[in-house]
DNA sequence: CAGTGGTCTAGACCACAAC
DNA sequence: TTGTGGTCTAGACCACTGA
């Protein structure tokens, strides 16, 4: 075994263990250096594995920190979108995040996991419609969400490559266009960041981004757009509710949560 | 900017533009040291970046190797479970992966998140149920997944730290004791593997894991158990269906996909 | 079995932010 | 202001594994 793999351990045991809360700071570099008798680039490795894994975080001129377990804010989903009440489960506002600045239009080509779910040959230029979510009071940026447009779509309904799509949104105009009643699907998973990612989300190193690619649908079946959305996979986690009685009534929709306690 | 961050974006970039395609190797250690005339620290760090946002993937012997854009398979929910046809959807049978095992039964201090879903004060001592799912043939593993058994429901049923739970498992035995119809709430979200995760999951550097957290509630509400599953976030996402319009009629429940092809 | 990345040393200077 | 981690050097030997 690694000398460096060794330190990793004992410093997991220990946090593990609850020798250090979180929020308290490991020994620093040379002390770790002096009590294992070892270079400062073993150490640096062992503490750079517990920052991988999302364990602690690296704080200039304080330590290394230990991180607190995270409390997740609920992104709820119910099988329905309602248009009253609530407002549509994706409805932004009704998630208690607000847009940071007026949605960036673009034309770029579409990336291959993209054009696949349109149903497009790879590189096909679509429009973008560029989003950030966020606190406005405090400038905290919690979503980046991009909606890629079918060309079909932007040619037959030109206001959706405008800023401003009118009330209800892009769904609204589609609908109104024949397109309803229109039909979602959502896929949830997860990566690594890209650096601009991690930079504008404010992501520590070691926590991913929860990627939620929702693809929605015309009543004929055919893809009109894909939204693309990522939040830090430690502040957020998506919720469905499940029956197991196939004549069960409806339950009403899931409340948005509003921020951790 | 530091050196490491300028090799790592110009590596970044030939990724990006298809000068080095997937399953090809960057340049070997020593060559990048010369390009760049720096020391092999510094291109370790670089590469090292790469590295943890999964871009890149390192194989001794062999060099640094490009990793192929994922592909993921699905797991499909629907917002009602069927007992009858495909069986439940949690039914790992008809996800297409099977116990590598029988369930390990053990019992553990229930971990604080766990212990807060299950309404319990912290650390109390709970049943639980570990399984290793995957391919038997080939002896993969694809999930890792534990059940906490709320110690109510393990007094009233003796039978849930069985090792075999009878026909139908766990839920069946709960709604034969009364607690039905049962209703499950499912949060989604990701983290970093821990060591031991990654290796039974055979996880490279750079990839999370897609966490998967159902907690089952009987017909009074009260939590039962919690289900706590692991997967690669790279090979799997969970994907639900929504509509828009309240009215329409339930959709027949998602039919779970075949490996990817 | 040879060449790749893995590990480790001992040292130096720097940049930033908490004190 | 100053102590923390950040960056970088030049070199050595090792272990694994795929050509």
């Amino acid at each position: 075994m690694a000398r460096w793999h060794e330190i990793a351990h004992e410093l997991r045991a220990a946090i593990a263990g609850g020798d250090v809360a979180p929020g308290d700071v490991l020994p620093r570099e040379t002390d770790l250096q002096e009590r294992y008798r070892t270079s400062r680039t073993t150490v640096r490795q062992a503490v750079a594995a517990l920052e991988k894994e999302g364990l602690v975080e690296k704080v200039r001129r304080r330590g290394t920190v230990v991180r607190r377990p995270p409390t997740r804010r609920r992104i709820p989903r119910s099988r329905r979108v309602h248009r009253d009440g609530i407002g549509y489960y994706f409805d932004t506002a009704a998630q208690g995040w607000r847009p940071l600045e007026p949605p960036a239009i673009g034309r770029v080509p579409a990336p291959a996991d993209i054009a696949r779910l349109l149903g497009l040959p790879a590189a096909t230029e679509v429009v973008t419609r560029s989003r950030v979510m966020g606190d406005p009071g405090s400038g905290d940026v919690t979503q980046l969400a991009t909606s890629y447009l079918a060309p079909a779509a932007v040619d037959e309904l030109p206001v959706l490559a405008e800023p401003d799509t009118g009330p209800g949104g892009i769904y609204d105009r589609m609908e109104e266009a024949g397109h309803g009643p229109l039909r979602w699907e959502e896929a949830v998973s997860a990566r690594m960041p890209s650096p601009d990612e991690a930079r504008r989300l404010s992501l520590p190193p070691g926590v991913p981004v929860l990627r939620i690619t929702r693809i929605t649908r015309g009543a004929d079946g055919r893809a009109l757009e894909v939204n693309d959305t990522r939040v830090s996979a430690e502040r957020f986690e998506v919720v469905n509710e499940i029956d197991r009685d196939p004549t069960a009534a409806p339950r009403n929709p899931p409340v948005p949560s509003g921020p951790p306690a």
